[in-house]
DNA sequence: CATATTTGTCTATTTATCTAGACAATTAGA
DNA sequence: TCTAATTGTCTAGATAAATAGACAAATATG
């Protein structure tokens, strides 16, 4: 009944994954979360009993499903974080209210020459000096996404000491003294996750990696911030905020 | 060197293929487009030659790599579409100066009681009559999205026979007297394919589709259409517009 | 033209995945 | 308490993926 195909590289189990998660997140064995039985998974499926328990016990693993002896397989874990994007994002203002505890660490803090993305991004001439600053964060304990973000290294000479004590671009930018800043650009693309988005993010190969590539400004234009961000997609949905005004902090 | 993972359910062409393409995708084997040998490769994702040659072989056959004797492995295409976003997005206006021609068909239309998310984003009782219309549109030829949208029955009972005949939701609209239309909300995540995406898209098992809902409404408010949109996301990404006003068409 | 480097093709072997079937253990319900 | 339905565990065999090595064919270079 279903799709699955051989010699694709994906082996079947995965794909069963693959579809029993989809499944799951379209609501569709919402009626008291119970899983058709093994025998008419496989069935439904055209594979044998065992690739299906392969596939069950993946998701069990991850913590998707329950499973029962003698009773059954239920879901466990249902919602996906929702991160609103609009012209005021704000990291961590934005989960607000969806998570108990929100933390990141810096992972890593260079000076280097921008690259063409990062220079057209910010607005500088190609191999201007940037600060370039790997973040990592996590919610209640699970990690959500893997920043890399570029700022000016001439206007701002210590924004790694000063974010590593307030772990808050918001803040850091408020110690320059700038008070507001606006999202001119959000650019989103997924991919598969890469090495270092896999290790980062706890991941396991094939898991997908929704990528947003941004410009944060100053009201009036001037350049501020560049990022590419990575979330884990079967954490995290991003919510666009088309509203001509949201409200400011 | 690179990170492969064995007994991942994903093969170790299929991740050696993926991580190649994000490295095309990130413009790493620029100067001149062409890839290590394939010894090298090998010696990198510490695999045998001949599991680099099927992940090689994989991204020929999708025309991403173009291989000669002899000479070398060299890469064949590189951009992608880019689909904007905003407040006043209109399918066709996008991708608009990027494609030489765009068409699409309505693959089936159906009349159906609005189940939870379908009711919510029409702001319509659980269970009214909405219009179900699937569609696919290709750019150049290839296919670039599958999209289902949902519109109230009552208030457009004949809204599948207009939308043959002009294959623009925009015309449909104009037809019934709505000269201007809004997106309020879009929500994007990213999944792996579903069976009916991958056969649309003509995407294989494990391919990426970047998701989006949307609700369109008439400028004071009135819900007008509800949408799931499929993206093959190695084609295409999105493009956020942060401005308050988007010029209108 | 000789040589080194590259991709192409073949055979053989090992390892992982998938299938098949039998039966045990647990649970729910008649 | 008996029965049906469920998940758990074991053995065995078939199919697919990955490794290993040898050599051919095409190309670029000195």
């Amino acid at each position: 009944m279903e799709f699955v195909e051989r010699r694709s590289g994906i082996s079947l189990w995965r794909q069963i994954a693959d579809q029993i998660r989809i499944a799951i997140s379209n609501g569709e064995f919402d009626e008291g979360g119970v899983l058709p039985g093994e025998l008419a998974l496989a069935k439904r499926f055209e594979v044998n009993r065992h690739t299906v328990r392969s596939a069950i016990a993946s998701l069990a693993r991850e913590g998707v499903l329950r499973v029962e002896q003698g009773r059954g397989t239920f879901i466990a874990r249902h919602t996906k974080l929702q991160y609103p994007i609009g012209r005021r994002t704000r990291f961590s203002a934005g989960l607000a209210g969806q998570i108990r505890s929100l933390d990141g660490y810096l992972k890593s803090h260079t000076s280097e020459g921008a690259a063409g993305n990062v220079a057209r991004g910010l607005a500088l001439e190609p191999g201007a000096q940037v600060l370039r600053l790997e973040r990592v964060s996590s919610a209640d304990g699970v990690p959500i996404s893997r920043g890399v973000s570029w700022v000016d290294a001439v206007r701002f000479p210590d924004f790694a000491d000063r974010y590593e004590s307030s772990k808050s671009i918001t803040a850091v930018l408020n110690s320059y003294g700038i008070a507001d800043y606006v999202r001119i650009s959000t650019r989103i693309s997924a991919h598969h996750a890469d090495p270092a988005t896999l290790q980062d993010l706890k991941l396991s190969p094939g898991a997908i990696a929704l990528r947003t590539e941004a410009v944060n400004a100053e009201v009036e234009g001037q350049r501020l911030e560049y990022s590419h961000t990575y979330f884990a997609a079967d954490r995290i949905e991003l919510d666009i905020d088309h509203t001509a005004v949201a409200a400011a902090l």
